[in-house]
Parts: C-alpha cells; sequence; structure tokens
DNA sequence: GCATTAATTTGCGTATACATTAAAGAATGC
DNA sequence: GCATTCTTTAATGTATACGCAAATTAATGC
C-alpha cells in the first residue's frame, strides 16, 4: 500500500497528491499563503517536485503562484460558487442526457442505484458526512457513465475548487432530502432511456443546489471559503 | 514590442507561448514526440523551464508527457473532436444566454457586432483564413460577454485543442454561409434581451458545426490531426 | 521626526549536475 | 539462428547552486 508511495509514484506525483489533500482538507487554509522552501520542508523534497506540483494544482483552479508571496491557496468566494455551478448544471445535464441515451443495464447502473442507496442510509441515520460522501460518487458516477473524458476532468476540477465551501455549508443546510428525490428522479429517467427528462431532471435538481448553497454563503456572509 | 519578451516575461512564460504557437501552427505535428532538452536546445533555454511549461500545456490538453518517450503533441480525433464540440455547445449556449440577460449595450456589443461584419466580408470575398479568424473573434467575444471566467478559460482551452482540426476542415468544408446567418440571430437575441432564444438559436448552431465538422473528418478519414 | 535613499535580506527563476531506470544493443548459450 | 541475459546508453526526475530582483530594514539628510 505504502509502497506506491516511494516505488511507483515520482515526488511531484506524491505533491499533487498530497498538496491535494491538505487543500480539500483544509489543513492548508483559504487565502493562506505558503513559500516553495515551506511545503519542500513539509513534505520532505526539494523545490522542484513542490514547483511542478503547484504548477498543475494552479491550472486546476485550487492555487495560484505568485512571485515573493508564496503559493496562494485560493479562496472560494459565493460569485466563484455561481460560476462553478453554472458549469457543473451545464456539463452533468448533458452527462445524463447521454447515459440515458446510451441505454445502460441495470448492472452498468449499479454504482448510481448504490450510490442512491448509500443516501438515503445516510439521510436516515443524519450522516451528513456519509450523505456526502455518496452525494459526491452519485455525480461522479453519473459524469462517467455520459461517456465524456474531458466533463469528466472539467467536473472533477470544478469538483475540487468547491468541495471546502460545500463542506462548510454541509452542517448549515437543510436535510438534503429533496435532493435525493431529485437523485431518483434523474436515475429513473436514464434507466428508462429518457434523455430529455434525465436532462431537464438534473438540470433543475443543480440549480436548485446552487441557488441553495450560494443563499447560505451569502445570509451567513461567508465569503471566502 | 520584442522587450517583452527578454524583460517582462520569465523563460517559462516564453516557452508557453511558444510551444502553443508551434502546435497551433503544426510546426510541432500532432503525434510526433519531442525530447525536453530538444525543445530546450530549440528555443534557447534550459530543460527547466521547457518542462515547467510542458506541466502547463498538458493541463490544457495540448500535449501529454512521457517519461523516457519524449513530449508528445497529441493529436485530435473525430471522437475528441465530438467530445469538445458537446462541450462547447453546453457551455457557449449558456454563455449566450447570460449575455441576452445582462442587457448589454450598443456599445458594450460593438466588437460582437464588428467580427459578424468581417465575417461577412470575409465570405463575399472567399477569404476562409479571415473568415476563420473573425469566427474565432465571434465566439471568444461572446463567452466573455457571459460573464464567467470559467467558462471563458475551459472554451479557450478546448478551442485550441480542436484548432488544428479547424484549420484542416476549413478548405474541404462549405462556405460557411448558414454559419453567418446563425450569429446574426444570435446576435440579435442577445441585442434584444431574448435569452432563451440567444440560448437555442446558439447551440442549434453548434450542433449544426459539430455535425458538418465530424462528418468531414470521418468522411475523409482524417483521424488525427 | 519624517521622508528618501542605501544596504541587506530573501525568495524565485533557471541552469546544471547527477542518480535512476527504462530501453536499446551486444554478447552468450543453446 | 533464436532466445535470453548482460551491457550500455540515454532520458528523465530531482537536488542543488546561484544570480537577480523585490521587499524589507537601516541609514542618512533635512
Amino acid at each position: 500500500m505504502k509502497d506506491q508511495d516511494a516505488k511507483t509514484l515520482s515526488n511531484t506525483q506524491r505533491a499533487v497528491r498530497d498538496l491535494r489533500r491538505m487543500i480539500l482538507s483544509g489543513e492548508l487554509a483559504a487565502g493562506t499563503d505558503h513559500l516553495e522552501s515551506e511545503l519542500a520542508e513539509t513534505l520532505g523534497m526539494s523545490r522542484t517536485p513542490i514547483r511542478e506540483a503547484a504548477l498543475m494544482l494552479e491550472s486546476k483552479g485550487l492555487l495560484e503562484m505568485r512571485p515573493r508571496k508564496g503559493v496562494r491557496i485560493l479562496p472560494v468566494s459565493s460569485d466563484d460558487m455561481r460560476e462553478i455551478y453554472d458549469i457543473l448544471t451545464e456539463l452533468e445535464s448533458l452527462a445524463a442526457q447521454r447515459a440515458a441515451e446510451a441505454g445502460y443495464s441495470e448492472d452498468e447502473l449499479a454504482v448510481l442505484a448504490g450510490s442512491i442507496a448509500k443516501m438515503d442510509q445516510a439521510i436516515e441515520a443524519e450522516d451528513l458526512e456519509a450523505w456526502a460522501e455518496a452525494d459526491e460518487l452519485f455525480h461522479q458516477e453519473l459524469v462517467r457513465l455520459g461517456g465524456n473524458k474531458r466533463v469528466e476532468a472539467i467536473v472533477a476540477m470544478m469538483s475540487d475548487q468547491v468541495r471546502r465551501a460545500r463542506a462548510t455549508t454541509l452542517f448549515i443546510r437543510p436535510l438534503p432530502v429533496k435532493s435525493n428525490e431529485d437523485h431518483r428522479v434523474v436515475f429513473q429517467a436514464i434507466s428508462e432511456g429518457r434523455p430529455g427528462v434525465a436532462r431537464e431532471r438534473h438540470r433543475e435538481h443543480r440549480l436548485q443546489a446552487q441557488a441553495m448553497l450560494c443563499g447560505i454563503l451569502e445570509k451567513h456572509r461567508l465569503n471566502s471559503l
């Protein structure tokens, strides 16, 4: 397991993985600056792989490299949230449509169905962390079923950018009961092979999620997460 | 002018700019491999900035770094073209909608109008290069007016990826007369503030462009450009 | 005491060196 | 002649060194 670390992965790859983790977990807080040399020491490697990793994470929108000021972990404002959800709405709806067009078998839709089941259980148990994880899986799998690798990559990128903000709002927002119903409707449209319905239902789902999340952020003046 | 080169831009930035140029122009042909050291010599700098530039261009989907095999300039297949146009269709349509919602003044729409005028002139003169340039400007400006920076970045990235392929099909495809009409319709919807119409018209425009381009690629067996 | 300039520090950009390891080629055994 | 193993080559991944410019601090003049 840990062998993956030293053996197959290069230091640059490890740096990408670890820095990403630290950013998403909040260990590297939004808005904070970090010198390349600090990060290098923290991760136990030289500046070279750190710089390469930072460059990659910069193009994924997680941080920004500013000469002499260090690497800045990018905060997410409610405006950013809007931008990102606009994109997620469009691309995921497309994916839902394409998934419905593809005519997947029950087997092929098992993961998607499983993610919905997990969300139901999580709601039952009022376990928000588990719900969030299953929700993430649903959206990821939906996009995978859409069959467009680039959409997959973009959606993953956008999801990363809002993950911190989502984690924060998780305990403020209402219990996502409605959300689960939405997922079920989308799933049904896909399994019945109804592209138009899948697309539109998912679109509405995302628009509502966006309105809710941005509303919360603005109401609570959470303007950089 | 040339001062920008040595003065304000870092070698890494120059490498990004120059490599991108060379890829888009075909000077670095699709599917070819290039050692980091070769590229370094070509651009007159050390491997370090070349590696950094390559990393950035890799995340923009223009090339791929494969250990020991060198930097590979990514070809674009007709499947790639489909993926990319699917994304452009969704995101540009959103931009058209948002631009219409924004209620821009005539002044603010001047660049967009100008690009349409240029396309008309180009068609008149049967100057396809000029038409392509103006078309590029139209789409770029449309997305800018949409007001979503991330959409702008993604669309730019996708456009880069298909630029070579578009250049090739340019002289095979029919004269883009219909295309110009489409642009005018979209423009009108935006200037009249009709988001739904702008969105739908642009969507249809892109779907047609996609069908036409992918059709040509497949018909001519152009499967990696 | 304040502003302006000089000195110093510090972090980055980049060249360079080197260890590692995959790939290519040579040599050996059958 | 062919397969297999050993050698050699060569390209990468990474550490390191260093010049340069920005930022900070000290110093000087008023």
